[in-house]
RNA sequence: CGCGGGGUGGAGCAGUCUGGUAGCUCGCAAGGCUCAUAACCUUGAGGUCCCGGGUUCAAAUCCCGGCCCCGCAA
């Protein structure tokens, strides 16, 4: 019906790259992609494109990728290109105020999590971490203040109980391109009515790191269950078993009670890799020892030399 | 040229430094035992020790090259 508006994407990732696509598949031309540049990664500290830079560049969409934001060049290319609106998905980056006020629409972003709860980088994770029963994604109008713009349209969804990140951002994905569509429409219509958010319901989401991913055993299980899931696929949760790193893909808590301190392995049997916590028993199911392919909790056995008593951490 | 570990019967590992008959925990097959079932005991089958070359009386082991897997880092 109404008007094609002309729009800038910036985004990132993979899940960024999946919401341009249905943009793109959306009434409205994306006329430029603004994405991270390219940065060492991998074994062999090889460069490649961000997801978001190769579909654009398949799609023969415009794209920049600026090392810095804030300088007039990078201003001047995205006024060249006359952007109705900017929409920004997992971009990897503060907005200067003149960015956010360079569209008439101002600069639209979809956040995965119930804003105002988990304002910040890490959303999913946050809401697994912290035992939410349900996530989802919001639409918003991006301010100078960390994710805290009036919201446009908002949806959720039930947490499965073995949900991990990645497996929630993968259900979010779609239903925030969604909304990201029904949001443009609805500015089109001129009937949103966005929605300031309650600030004393704010909480935060901060971005994780590496070492968020160390198993600390003085915490109960249900935590250390909660953050393994809340970590998958990154930074993972790791331990040390004699010195060697090893990782923990998978756990839940065990239904038996054991006798321990935490970190304690107090049974490594058959199928049973089981570790004492401050509260309560967990149950190592896929575990991966450095420089070793990731293994299933009876097959890491039979190799492992280990026994009750031996400790973790 | 980012750093590093590894490839050994069907699975997971030891053995490699210090070259000399292929080992462990399982699985599989057959038989046995039991009030004892995270069962247990006995016997058995199953291996080009990733590939190619070199050194040597002798190579899983040492040297060179190749393929593949993985940890750190990002």
């Amino acid at each position: 019906m109404s008007t094609n508006w002309p729009i800038v994407f910036m985004g990132t990732p993979q899940i960024a790259a999946d919401t341009l696509e249905r943009l793109c598949a959306g009434p409205d031309t994306v006329v430029g992609v603004v994405t991270q540049p390219d940065r060492p990664s991998g074994r062999g500290q090889k460069t490649a494109p961000p997801p978001v830079h190769r579909f654009a560049e398949a799609r023969g969409i415009p794209v920049v990728a600026p090392e810095k934001i804030r300088t007039p060049e990078f201003l001047d290319v995205l006024r060249a290109w006359q952007p109705m609106i900017i929409v920004v998905v997992a971009y990897g980056r503060i907005l200067p105020k003149t960015i956010l006020e360079l569209a008439p629409h101002g600069c639209l972003n979809v956040h995965y999590s119930l804003l105002p709860k988990y304002r910040g980088a890490a959303p999913a994770a946050w809401t697994i971490i912290n035992g939410e029963l349900q996530g989802g994604v919001t639409t918003m109008r991006l301010v100078e203040k960390m994710d805290a713009g009036a919201i446009y349209l908002q949806d959720a969804i039930l947490l499965a109980c073995d949900e991990t990140t990645g497996s929630l951002q993968k259900k979010l994905t779609p239903i925030g391109a969604r909304l990201l569509l029904e949001t443009i429409r609805g500015l089109k219509q001129g009937t949103l009515r966005p929605q300031e958010q309650e600030e004393a319901q704010a909480t935060l989401a901060p971005i994780l790191k590496k070492e968020d991913g160390l198993i600390d055993w003085r915490r109960s299980a249900v935590e250390i269950e909660r953050r393994v899931r809340g970590f998958v696929p990154w930074p993972g949760s790791y331990t040390y078993l004699a010195g060697k790193l090893l990782k923990v893909h998978r756990a839940k808590i065990a239904s038996s009670e054991f006798a321990g301190s935490p970190g304690e392995i107090v049974r490594a049997h058959a199928d049973a890799f089981w570790v004492r916590t401050s509260s309560g028993v967990i149950a190592l199911e896929e575990v991966q020892l450095e420089n070793k392919k990731r293994l299933p909790a009876a097959e890491f056995i039979k190799g492992a030399r280990i026994k009750a008593g031996d400790r973790l951490g």
